[in-house]
DNA sequence: CCGATTATTGACCTTCTGGTCAATATCCCT
DNA sequence: AGGGATATTGACCAGAAGGTCAATAATCGG
């Protein structure tokens, strides 16, 4: 080595790999940090596993993101898009019975929990990191949460008008939550569990038989 | 400091605090590591930090537990206890009505749901380490799900043989998971939100009213 | 085609943290 | 009381991980 390069510490004459603009190589980063951070947690994250993955060099991530902290924002960021757009159409256009919506609105959450592992992950983040991170917890309340309960009491409104519901669904306070808890658990259940989690398919028929059979008018 | 101390390195004079017999220093430690394990997850625990709760040195840890990971092992298992004891006895010596028996195993169910810190602990470090622990979704799926699972399957054919509940509720094979899924969601709505959660009395209201609507015998 | 810009690299630095250990104060047994 | 056993301490170590940086090679504008 010689004195010159002892001095200046590092000399870094390297090959670089293969330059790409910003707004391609910032996704790349952002889905190797979404799927290390889902993996390992915050805490357990290696920034430069997220370098690995996404094949590029530790110093990198650093060019596009301040700190370990912020590419986690970032990442909470990227994939929280709204979830319940397709729902929420659904409902204003829909014609049909309130019996019929409901079935609906419940496979298609059911099939959101089988597929979209993006999504999977951001709920893993979001259970883990909650606590750490309160803009996880107001995603989750206002984007998640509330959007669902809005929908599941507009089913219900929908229902007792038509009286297909008896009015008692309208008027319990906490129904709404109920009548969607069991997809909240079964995600949960998948992501503890995974295969050995009790059958979706099951569940989903199981729980739309309760529901029709739970709120339907008195005789 | 002396030319031995320095050779020798470390010298270690000091005052004990308080010298203690293994089986009160023991659970002392455990419930430090439970809280910090709990808080952080397996990744941001501190050693130090599990030392600074149990008021001892990082060093008398290691007298005790060979290492963090088995720390965290012995901590599971410490807190890991059957939970449904409890309700397994309620269930087995019932003498009254399938209804009632319901809403009492609801009523409890909310009720663990609302104190039990430490069990709630629990199942943040089963949420947060399962998959990188395969005995906590071991232990989750054997001593917490299948149980809880039993139970319900136990209450719906009771229901059924006694005639309160219509034949299907023992014949639908996800009904169980679906009946017992509230309690799931209300408690992962209380571990991300804390206040900002679903109220659980009303919840717990509405979940009763609905089993009983829907499992009802069609008249 | 040349110079400015910047995407990219890998070595390095610093801090943090799991883990070790010799010394020691306390307890227990005889 | 005395002596062996052990509970307890704090300083220390090695390695890992977040973050820094000078050098460099692509790219782009003129």
């Amino acid at each position: 080595m010689t004195e010159a390069a002892a001095a200046t510490g590092g000399d870094g004459r390297q090959e670089p790999r293969a330059r790409l603009p910003p707004e391609a190589r910032m996704p790349q980063i952002l889905a190797a940090a979404i799927e290390e951070f889902a993996e390992r947690g915050y805490a357990g994250a290696r920034m430069a596993a997220v370098a690995r993955r996404a094949g590029i060099a530790k110093g990198l991530i650093y060019h596009y993101f301040p700190s370990k902290a912020e590419l986690f924002q970032a990442s909470i960021t990227a994939c929280a898009r709204p979830v319940f757009e397709d729902a929420e159409r659904r409902l204003s256009g829909f014609e049909g019975s309130a019996r019929q919506l409901l079935a609906d609105l419940i496979a298609l959450a059911y099939a959101r929990l089988r597929e979209e592992k993006q999504e999977r992950a951001l709920f893993r983040l979001i259970l883990t990191e909650a606590e750490r991170v309160p803009e996880l917890a107001e995603f989750y309340r206002r984007e998640i949460l509330d959007r669902a309960l809005g929908i599941a009491r507009a089913v219900l409104r929908a229902g007792v008008a038509s009286g297909e519901f008896r009015p008692a669904a309208a008027a319990l306070p906490g129904l709404a939550a109920v009548i969607m808890a069991p997809a909240v658990a079964g995600s949960v259940w998948q992501m503890i569990l995974g295969e050995a989690a009790p059958d979706l398919a099951a569940m989903q028929a199981a729980h739309l038989d309760l529901l029709l059979a739970g709120l339907g008018a008195a005789p």
